[in-house]
DNA sequence: TAGCTATGATTTACGACGCC
DNA sequence: AGGCGTCGTAAATCATAGCT
């Protein structure tokens, strides 16, 4: 969890808990040529070098920074199914 | 093996409403808990068993209600007092 | 049944913390 | 110190179930 800010609820006493930083950077959905190179990427390796990391961020027009956050994201989800399906088909 | 495969991508596919016994228990938690809803990870797996279904559900519910709950107080304030005085009798018992 | 909205799941982006 | 790892989460967005 992180922390953050005193809430702007004004009138619910119940709600303390935290949010993002003022900071952060919107959400933004990457486009499907975008998201397969990335797929196509990660089928390759599942980490990324400092280079092809370059590299990939340069070809597909993100930050090298989104590029690696995107892999660690793809990761966690990659472990994810792998828990909820043990038993492979 | 195709047939399988396609019909259990198909059932992941395919989301469900839960079932209002699963719903209720999930909404008992998270207003009693309102000052700190967040489950840890063991009380996910037992709101997971008691609900019947999985830990990462329970993690997606509580992160939906969370951030629809602070979005929207007062739509939610009938329900909050449903379940606070649910739980007053219960506490009375 | 056509819309609409509620709801469950997935996708970006971080903060916190860990290990070299 | 500094960079990249995981883990848990916020917030936005997606998909569609299920009302009206």
């Amino acid at each position: 969890p992180a922390e953050t800010k005193v809430d702007l609820d004004p009138n619910n006493p119940a709600s303390n808990w935290l949010h993002a930083k003022s900071t952060r950077k919107k959400r933004c959905p990457y486009t499907k040529h975008q998201t397969l190179e990335l797929e196509k990427e990660f089928l390759f390796n599942m980490y990324l070098s400092r280079d092809r990391r370059y590299e990939v961020a340069r070809l597909l027009n993100l930050t090298e920074r989104q590029v690696k956050i995107w892999f660690q994201n793809r990761r966690m989800k990659m472990k994810k199914c792998n828990k909820e399906r043990p038993k492979d088909i | 093996v195709m047939i399988l495969r396609s019909r259990f991508l198909d059932a992941r596919r395919k989301r469900r409403n839960f079932s209002k016994q699963a719903t209720e228990i999930l909404n008992e938690y998270f207003y009693s808990h309102l000052s700190n809803p967040y489950p840890s990870e063991e009380a996910k797996e037992e709101l997971a068993k008691k609900c019947a279904i999985t830990v990462s559900q329970v993690s997606n519910w509580f992160g939906n209600k969370r951030i629809r709950y602070k979005k929207n107080i007062g739509k939610f304030q009938e329900e909050a007092n449903l379940y606070a005085a649910k739980t007053a009798v219960t506490a009375a018992q």
